[in-house]
DNA sequence: CGAAATATTGACCAACAGGTCAGGATCAGG
DNA sequence: CCTGATCCTGACCTGTTGGTCAATATTTCG
């Protein structure tokens, strides 16, 4: 029963240079995309060496697989968070609140996503259709029950999702874009939360 | 006076191959990226060899160029035809409408300009802060005079126009996104379609 | 037709990038 | 403080990719 096939706990000095060398490949992989990225960059972010960094990940593939998915979770973790007991429009709107201010504490995750999704999900596939459908369809069904109770007005909840990782996505993602047309002088990320929460009031109220 | 230094006009075939391998081009930069494309899939996708592909381009970077600048002036046209003199929201309307057949019309063009806006623009920067600058403010200012006279619901007019872009297009740059949360029978762009309209008439409504 | 202009290609090159490896440095803990 | 395990590196290998070039094929047009 003793089986000694366990792998070994990470020592001290594995444990800071895996999250060294992830957190470098955020910010390489998210500026970069995959196939823009280079081992170098990640090892010159990093402040290690290229064998360095294939010491502790096998492969550049390794890299962004453990990137990826060791942010899924917490990326997805607010939609998880809406509670069918809760005021609807309170729901709605913090969720929304809280999607924009992960696009503005997190833009590189952001764009991480963004980059995957682009290029095909190559690595993605089975989660968008797997579990993240069924975490989608899951907060579909909440709001269509606030929908037939007369709390939220009649909207589509699929395109209603949607439309919420748009906007405040958008924000992370086009963030030169954004900040180019509106200038100096400007908080984006403020302007948007009022927009927003006036859109979503406009728009929710039954 | 005469000048004999004017480029020689190009020839049919100069004509056909440079069309043809702008279009392999705009597939493969689309679908991969800058860096993830490669002069050997265009050139593959174009029907011609390499070298041939070199003949027309000067470089990878000359074909990206060409693609995007000769693409931008439809890209946005859309925004320039919003016509102060007409009814407000139907203009608005309108205006999300075409934005979102576009998405479905043509996903490649979107799908490019995201992948280059995301990576930072390298390419676009002083066309971002210049001339679309100039066009969202001059659309702008029409949205602020049609809210100043009360036909239309306050909102900011920049944002208003993010809003825009971000729902239409996010249709077609995370189409496999969508089509994998949505699942089989459905139609994305049709559904989105009555979404987005229900949307800003109750968001624009004064 | 025939010659000049244009179009096409196979072979090649240099730079780059992912990945390996043997050996040396460093560290943990008995 | 010694030894085995862990950590780190310079040098190297290989496949890919952007790009060149001389030579050949094709088109154009007088």
């Amino acid at each position: 029963m003793s089986e000694e096939d366990e792998q070994p706990r990470p020592t001290r000095i594995q444990q800071k240079n895996r999250s060294v060398i992830l957190e470098a490949a955020l910010t390489v992989f998210s500026a970069q995309g995959f196939r823009g990225a280079t081992i170098d960059q990640i090892a010159e972010a990093a402040g290690l060496s290229k064998p360095n960094v294939l010491y502790y990940f096998a492969s550049k593939d390794d890299i962004y697989r453990s990137l990826l998915t060791g942010l899924l979770d917490m990326w997805l973790d607010p939609l998880r968070q809406i509670d069918p007991q809760g005021q609807p429009l309170a729901e709605v709107q913090r969720y929304v609140a809280v999607k924009l201010q992960m696009s503005r504490d997190y833009p590189r995750e952001s764009r991480l996503f963004a980059n995957e999704v682009l290029q095909g999900a190559p690595l993605l596939t089975e989660i968008l259709g797997g579990q993240l459908r069924e975490m989608v369809d899951g907060a579909a069904s909440i709001f269509a029950g606030w929908i037939e109770s007369g709390q939220l007005a009649r909207v589509d909840p699929h395109h209603l999702i949607f439309s919420i990782w748009a906007l405040t996505q958008h924000y992370a993602d086009f963030e030169v874009q954004v900040r180019a047309v509106l200038g100096e002088g400007h908080d984006p990320y403020a302007e948007a939360g009022i927009f927003l929460a006036g859109l979503y009031d406009r728009l929710l109220k039954p």
